[in-house]
RNA sequence: GCUUCCUUAGCUCAGCCGGUUAGAGCAUCUGACUGUUAAUCAGAGGGUCCCUGGUUCGAGCCCAGGAGGGAGCGCCA
């Protein structure tokens, strides 16, 4: 019997019947009576799950005490079509081997559904259910569309430094690294700890984004984009923030604001469109199971352009609204979640993308305006996720962008490397940053971002 | 970090005004059933009522502190 392995998927699309064929797969039901036995099994290749049939003549039930909910098992048998009525085809078994067993009384995973919460707490086996199951393919289907993409728009892929020596990206809190003992760590003669000794002989910290290396790339190769796991040390607790996730940096020479918004949309319009293509049963799954909404929205932000305005006419629509809000809306102030909100999913009931903030609340890389007053900054926000993108024309002007870091205490020798790009053939470019989880969390429809990563990060736990 | 809610069986939850031996559904186990579809039916086992301290004749229930979790807010992607 040496059958090469079928996997689920492809024996439920089979339209050759009446073959042997051998799956495996792990249990995730098996009833009958002492005549016959159904055993279903999914093997992760696709949401569904195939049933083999097991008679009594050839198994015994108590030949089939191991094969429990949970249990690997290895089924020979030939390919049929069901007797049954809730499937087209199933697996008359021929032989089942046990590979690995499952005691019912300790196997966390049970037949019925469960929450959400409970199963954040066993990770490392969450992935056997069909709402995580579902959510890593349609994970897998972006991450993979993300590339295709880029390439078929002549992007490069460019990697960027995981341990960065810089500490003044403006992102957000960082974590240290370093060999240096906790306890007694080297000393200057001013009593500072010495990272001189350190590893790399200076500070480092893991990166909170590949945005300042990316435009070095964007100035030498044209479009780039960056795609890698990024780290923030903010004790933030909400649905939409972890410490480590994965983001997306596109960045582009000779791309203005205008161009960058275009470049997001249409980006996020395939993103979105490629899942609903690929994914199809496990959106299905997920629209019935968590939100009847789920298909609708998705396709509405494949069929309907994003409105664009600016944040002076956004702060216009909100004064006038009749709507309250618990934080008054004021020129200068950054806008709340509930502004944002009200602009998506209440006045224009589609993604929004708002341009040319203040420049007091954006970072100092963001070109300044003719008005002196705005930055050409762009913010996508979805609805139910908020901002899904942040990014800008960059200041290429060597001169402004030095004077922006000094008034905002940018440690210009830190960035010598970066400012060189403004020093040697400097030109306008642009780029935005968008977090993975929270496209994924977007496409699943899914309520907390801790759900849509195998082993989320955040404040307070870094379990498995 | 702030606000607020929650923590009772493996899971999801109920538990009245503080009062005898803490309950249900599902799961598990045993049995029945000749093709089941989250199979069904019958029975059984299963509890540190999150922890610590307090009030009380008596605490799952009231009070204080702590831990863990959810939601909202802030920071942002």
């Amino acid at each position: 019997m040496s059958l090469p392995r079928s996997t689920v998927q492809s024996l439920l699309a089979s339209q050759e019947l009446d073959r042997d064929v051998l799956v495996k797969g792990w249990v995730r039901s098996r009833r009958g009576n002492k005549y016959v036995q159904f055993i279903i099994v999914n093997d992760g290749s696709t949401l569904h799950t195939i049933q083999a049939v097991a008679n009594a003549e050839l198994f015994p039930e108590e030949s089939l005490k191991d094969v429990a909910n949970g249990a690997a098992v290895a089924i020979w048998g030939r390919l049929v079509a069901s007797q049954g009525k809730g499937q087209a085809v199933e697996i008359q078994a021929a032989e089942i081997t046990v590979l690995g067993k499952a005691d019912p009384e300790t196997y966390p995973l049970q037949k019925k559904a469960t929450s959400l919460e409970f199963l954040r707490e066993i990770a490392h086996l969450r992935p056997r259910t069909n709402t995580f199951g579902a959510v890593l393919r349609i994970r897998h289907a972006l991450a993979f569309a993300v590339h295709q993409y880029f390439n078929d728009h002549g992007f490069f892929y460019v990697h960027t430094p995981i341990i960065t020596g810089s500490d003044a990206e403006g992102a957000g809190q960082m974590f240290r690294v370093t060999t240096l003992p906790p306890e007694h760590p080297p000393r200057t003669a001013a009593g500072a700890v010495d990272y001189s000794q350190d590893f790399f002989g200076k500070q480092t910290n893991l990166t909170v984004s590949g945005q300042l290396e990316g435009e070095l790339a964007a100035m030498a190769l044209g479009s780039i984009y960056t795609f890698g796991p990024t780290f923030r040390a903010e004790n933030s607790n909400t649905a939409r923030h972890l410490a480590e996730f994965w983001m997306i940096e596109p960045e582009v020479a000779f791309n203005e604001l205008e161009e960058n918004m275009d470049l997001a949309e249409d980006f996020l319009r395939y993103l979105v469109r490629y899942a609903l293509e690929r994914c199809a049963d496990d959106l299905q799954f997920l629209n019935d199971q968590y939100d009847k909404d789920l298909l609708g929205r998705l396709r509405s932000v494949v069929e309907n352009d994003f409105q664009r305005l600016t944040y002076t006419e956004a702060v216009e629509i909100l004064k006038s609204a009749k709507q309250k809000f618990e934080f008054p809306v004021d020129w200068g102030t950054d806008l709340q979640s509930e502004h944002e909100r009200y602009l998506v999913e209440k006045h224009f009931e589609k993604p929004v993308i708002l341009t040319n903030y203040p420049k007091e609340i954006k970072a100092f890389y963001m070109k300044l305006d003719d008005d002196g007053r705005t930055v050409r900054a762009m913010d996508v926000l979805f609805p139910g996720i908020g901002e899904i993108i942040g990014g800008s024309q960059r200041e290429e002007d060597y001169a402004k962008l030095t004077a922006r870091m000094a008034e905002m205490h940018v440690p210009a020798d830190e960035l010598d490397w970066y400012l060189d790009t403004r020093r040697f053939g400097t030109a306008p470019h642009a780029g935005f940053g968008l977090g993975f989880e929270r496209l994924v969390l977007f496409v699943t429809g899914m309520g907390n971002i801790r759900d849509v990563i195998p082993f989320p990060r955040y404040p307070k736990n870094a379990a498995f």
